[in-house]
DNA sequence: GCTGAAACGAAGTGGAT
DNA sequence: ATCCACTTCGTTTCAGC
């Protein structure tokens, strides 16, 4: 599973604009439709490309307040079961185990402020979780597709 | 502006696929092919859907390592000269000011660690920036496209 | 292995109703 | 919003590098 420098540049080309044609990607890289289909289809199979989405605004659909929230467990910790607890939220965008004090950093997006706190209390239910730490955001001011 | 509830199961089947096209959208939607397009073209003029991507896995291209790193400013900031700094480096995937001791919170890419404290090295550089305290991601719990 | 060219069916697109 | 016509794209097959 090797990834060339045409192949960056096909991906680089579907991340600014992930329904471009085959022949657009292969007029920005130098290829023609077929391919640069035939390598699209390779990367999606070796998982490089997990997919496409469009990329919504949240505020529109009511998802207008942010929170960044530490967690911090009691004893020892399975990655796992936070896992399914935090999975089974659908407010949490997006968590991960960290180093530090915190054990897990956990990213909600809530209505409001009101809907931010039943989720919080949803998070603290789970037995693992000893406390937590939120931070609200404020205002966003870097938000990139990718690095 | 007005976004319907036929609207939102449309952004639904897009966020889950970017690349369906517009018949397949409409058979789940119940609508015929044309009509999700002039949805479609609407929500992207309206600003709903900001656009479409690829999502490619970071690692595969040599970004392997995270980190999230709370920023405290000296004095009075502005969000908009800290912005401009990390809209500069381009291993901040996102960041956002915050409420809570930090003025921000950076989300930071990079290759390896070596790499991430360049980074970090970078955005201390900013006269704004008195410190900071990052913690490093040790593995993925959630990763959600939407809420 | 990779590529590009051709061909056919499917999808995108604009206009009329 | 649907229907229709026309254009463009997706996809497979084939042959050449």
């Amino acid at each position: 599973m090797t990834v060339d420098r045409t192949d960056e540049e096909i991906l680089g080309a579907l991340q600014r604009n992930g329904r471009a044609s085959y022949a657009e990607v292969g007029q920005q890289v130098g290829l023609s439709a077929p391919a640069v289909k035939r390598r699209v289809d390779r990367l999606r199979a070796d998982g490089v490309i997990r997919g496409f989405t469009a990329l919504v605004d949240p505020a529109v659909l009511g998802w207008a307040t942010e929170a960044y929230v530490e967690v911090f467990c009691a004893g020892n910790v399975s990655p796992d079961g936070l896992r399914r607890t935090l999975e089974s939220i659908p407010e949490v965008v997006d968590a991960c185990t960290v180093t530090g004090e915190a054990d897990a950093l956990v990213h909600l997006r809530a209505g409001d402020i009101r809907h931010m706190e039943t989720v919080l209390e949803r998070v603290r239910r789970d037995r693992r979780v000893d406390h937590t730490r939120s931070v609200i955001v404020l205002s966003r001011l870097v938000e990139r597709a990718a690095p």
